[in-house]
DNA sequence: AACGCGGGGGT
DNA sequence: ACCCCAGCGTT
């Protein structure tokens, strides 16, 4: 497709809109009376963890700490109970971060402006612009993982997105946005919504999709992913990162302080037995922790004991 | 540009 | 078992 062709550029708008006000999910933080703050932290929580798991957090979220001033002022432990097995809870620590970012720059009101959002703890492109566009209604480049399959395989015919955002794409993006700033809005969570129910990464629904008739994916016969060579598969089982889930999983369910010993047990616990065995890897963890803000080590006569900060 | 960072559900 | 998920901050 020429993506400088008006009228595909329009019946492409067109398409993904009038499908989005037909298929749109009825998400909680969609509703009408959703704060921009409410908003904000649906995006958040939805960096990379996916919306079946977000919903209750969310709720319970934004009953329990309307405002970011009320965020603010929360314990920080009770923040990461909170997260409870969202993941990365360093978006957690983060998100806290960026509360008190909004109470201390802009007296409690979530900027409407992408700069100045991208200031704020925790906030990248994508987030700056999502909360610009769907909590204030801006027109906004929004370029997800979602956004960036769609199109690349509507306009481009590729399977699946370079593993990083490149200019071109961007200024691609930017061409197909549409100028008016609500229709523009319609548009990003429109593809949005196609990339998460539709064009999926693994099997896409193509004869569901408004642009089967256009899209250059298709239309090619629906070629191999080329990255594919590149793709690393993200290996889980015995890395750091599911030791310092399991110490953290461990102060989430205790009290005040525990024992360096404990944690360490914690941290190696279930440990695949056939894996080579890392000794220094529990104790790493827990440094890395402490290091990150998610874990507070004790001084004097606490040496030797971990809380959550 | 590449890496580290959780955790769970779908295939 | 493997893959993917509304990414971000650091190096």
């Amino acid at each position: 497709m020429d993506p400088a062709e008006p009228d595909d550029l329009a019946a492409t708008q067109e398409a993904v809109v009038s499908w989005y006000d037909d298929n749109a999910r009825d998400l909680p933080w969609r509703r009408p009376g959703t704060t921009a703050w409410g908003v904000l932290v649906s995006e958040v929580m939805l960096q990379q963890t996916p919306v079946v798991r977000v919903k209750p957090a969310w709720r319970s979220w934004t009953s329990r700490w309307p405002t970011p001033a009320d965020l603010a002022a929360a314990p920080t432990a009770e923040v990461l109970r909170a997260w409870d097995r969202l993941g990365y809870p360093r978006r957690a620590l983060r998100l806290q971060q960026c509360a008190r970012a909004v109470v201390e720059r802009h007296g409690g009101i979530v900027p409407t402006d992408e700069e100045s959002l991208l200031a704020l703890p925790g906030v990248g492109a994508y987030t700056a612009a999502a909360v610009a566009a769907f909590a204030h209604g801006r027109r906004a480049v929004v370029l997800d993982t979602n956004v960036r399959r769609v199109l690349g395989r509507a306009l481009e015919g590729r399977a699946l997105p370079a593993p990083s955002l490149s200019r071109a794409e961007q200024e691609r993006a930017r061409t197909y946005l549409p100028d008016d700033a609500a229709r523009s809005v319609r548009w990003n969570v429109g593809l949005m919504e196609l990339g998460a129910l539709v064009c999926t990464a693994r099997a896409p629904r193509c004869p569901a999709c408004p642009l089967v008739g256009t899209c250059a994916w298709v239309l090619a016969g629906r070629p191999a992913d080329e990255h594919a060579h590149r793709r690393r598969t993200q290996t889980w089982h015995g890395t750091d990162r599911q030791a310092r889930g399991r110490v953290m999983a461990a102060l989430r369910g205790s009290d005040g302080w525990t024992g360096h010993d404990e944690l360490l047990r914690a941290a190696a616990d279930g440990a695949d037995p056939a894996a080579l065995p890392d000794r220094s890897q529990p104790g790493r963890a827990l440094a890395s922790l402490v290091a990150d803000g998610l874990v507070v080590a004790g001084a004097d006569d606490r040496a030797g004991w971990y809380r959550l900060p």
